[in-house]
DNA sequence: GCCGGTATTTATAACGTTTTAAATTGTTCC
DNA sequence: GGAACAATTTAAAACGTTATAAATACCGGC
């Protein structure tokens, strides 16, 4: 179970001839230089196949050859099987740059990448999740982040002005958020994470925060907690009077007592977060149930309780939501109702790229991911 | 400081008439049909400018425009003045897709997504520092995930054989890294987070876990614990070896006991580590003191002593690298050495454009970034 | 006023694809 | 045997840029 280790040497990384980084793309049309050539990984850079040697190869034109790879009405049977399998057998793959040219499609999605999406891998895993959409697609997924948070409508501007891009991802959406409303105004394709309250609907994937908080809300008072309390995103954004809504849907229906916290969110430092929670534990009348939107801010919770010397599951309860594994295996005491964010990543490019591709059915394009409850039996 | 909300009507997001994401690209010259059009952001998509627009403005030819943009030698200084004079004023932006196709640089930069890198926010972190570096450059940034964790040798191969980009840049190497090892065979610009032990230099940036694992370990001494441990990364990783001789120096020149957890790594899933923590705080001469290479395992470590009664800063100490803030806010008891991984991603950014740019010179290739450290006075 | 030479500008072709329009082949029917 | 028509295939142009090579303007010197 335990091993001790002798001391190893590491061997430094000597510095000797270095390896020219460029002089590729001179158009050798054969194998293109084999440096030191480990037999496996030799004939990569070979000629970059393009339709014209699939025309050389099957002795029809250019013309007829993107028109059988596109599967086009007007060719015939055996022509198109035969290109396409010339075309696999040599590995063919259509030149990006020369289609978005032509067609003035970019087979790009563009993320827009807020700083406040680094904690948690909140940001990576909707990436999984876009990127697995977008697997056998021909789309890239490129990421754009907005230096200034919040407001990264400059860049969303210059994507579409430049047609950076065939369709925007974004998230953390406001109510009359300025983004949709450009991109509504200049009927270019987006989906975001979160809802907005204009007439206009428009494509997006959301996560059912209201039932999330009314059923944490319960769940705390069927515990027996007589206060609860719940810690809110900044208040500008959709989701948090969806959260708001659902908390004091629970609360008036058990006629329960019960506070929101005006000066602290979800976006806030850890450390005030935690300095709140213990501050306000020192005072009368403090809350016993803590519903948290995030597993950092139910972490900052129960450090702040704990430094009042209150635990958790005994002096009071926690209902927070799971993002990640993080949480319930540090702290399986913590109660939580889970949102698969990879999973919202699939939704957000799959309804994106139905947008992209004509899709108008707000139906087929709005997605309200519920969540799931399963609490364990009553403790 | 607390206030209490009614309770607010959420409005649903009525679906009425949906508007076309598509109908774009009608290379209509003038200013595209206007939607709603507030007055701000009106004429946004408007025939979008070329090299032809400038010469035709300028009345100089086409390639004198592109030559001048392009700050060329041979073309005077008062061309060039008012060339750039009128680009500027029309706000032209080079076609990416004509230059790609031209010139076969493709402007991309890829980053590979491990899976792994989900957690905490390391590849968001990463990549907000490589974008900050791609800021005032023609690179864009896609991202490539690796849907099978640890060998992306497939997707690497891919973007060299089918030019998907100019560089790559990628994360958890190994000592002789299949990765690595192709793409110095293919001569494609890469830059690693991590060193190999080839003997061909390679760029990289990395962080001196050697000295990170000899601080934490000292500090973990001059406290007086007498029984370190440490939680090392899988065993096939070139930082584990480093993080491993760190530990074992600074243990050899004190001369105490040690021991080092076999079948358990921080890749392992939280719990894991928490159990394993546990059970072995539970058997005859547990260690004292921990030097954690990662937040979550710091904060499995202080759960998995707790489950034993036993409390941080009393019956053992915890040294962790950081890299974000959560931990050092939630149970600030815990030492730590920082890493910012978003300056490291920023290193990655420049030293792979000087790669591309043709720099071969190892020295400026290579940084290693030592951690400063700076622990509290002694508690 | 013409020469050689340099400084500056330009026309043309090309990158690899798709689109438009035209050409070729095959078929049926009188 | 050819007209009319459908089914296939094709040639040519275009997307916006850069590279190659050629043209033009400018200049001093004779």
């Amino acid at each position: 179970m335990f091993k001790t280790f002798s001391q190893t040497k590491i061997a430094p990384c000597s510095v000797a001839r270095y390896k020219d980084a460029q002089s590729q793309r001179s158009g050798n049309p054969v194998l293109a230089e084999t440096p030191k050539s480990t037999p496996v990984d030799a004939p990569l850079k070979a000629a970059k196949p393009t339709l014209r040697t699939i025309a050389d190869l099957t002795g029809f034109a250019v013309t007829t050859v993107s028109r059988a790879l596109s599967n086009a009405p007007q060719i015939s049977a055996e022509t198109r099987r035969r290109v396409h399998e010339v075309a696999a057998k040599i590995g063919y793959l259509p030149d990006r740059a020369a289609q978005r040219l032509k067609t003035g499609r970019t087979n790009v999605i563009s993320v827009l990448l807020d700083p406040h999406e680094e904690i948690l891998g909140y940001g990576t895993s909707l990436m999984l999740g876009i990127a697995n959409a977008l697997k056998d697609t021909p789309y890239h997924l490129i990421v754009t982040p907005s230096f200034v948070a919040g407001s990264n409508v400059d860049a969303i501007r210059h994507i579409v002005r430049n047609g950076m891009a065939d369709g925007i991802i974004f998230s953390r959406t406001e109510p009359f958020d300025p983004r949709v409303r450009l991109l509504l105004e200049q009927g270019f394709a987006f989906v975001t994470h979160g809802r907005t309250d204009f007439s206009t609907p428009h494509p997006y994937v959301d996560y059912d925060n209201f039932t999330f908080a009314y059923e944490a809300t319960k769940r705390l008072i069927a515990r027996g907690r007589s206060k609860p309390t719940i810690i809110l995103p900044p208040r500008r954004m959709t989701f948090c009077q969806h959260l708001q809504h659902g908390f004091m849907t629970a609360v008036r229906e058990a006629g329960v007592a019960y506070e929101i916290p005006d000066d602290i969110d979800l976006d806030c430092p850890v450390d005030e977060i935690r300095d709140f929670v213990s501050r306000r534990a020192g005072l009368t009348d403090a809350p016993d149930g803590f519903v948290c939107g995030g597993e950092v801010s139910a972490l900052a919770t129960i450090t702040g309780m704990s430094d009042r010397g209150l635990t958790l599951g005994a002096e009071y309860d926690i209902v927070a939501k799971q993002t990640s594994k993080l949480l319930v295996n540090i702290q399986p005491k913590v109660e939580t109702i889970y949102e698969d964010l990879v999973d919202t990543g699939f939704r957000m490019g799959t309804t994106l790229l139905a947008a992209i591709g004509g899709e108008t059915d707000p139906e087929k394009l709005q997605t309200l991911l519920k969540p799931t409850i399963v609490f364990p039996a009553r403790g």
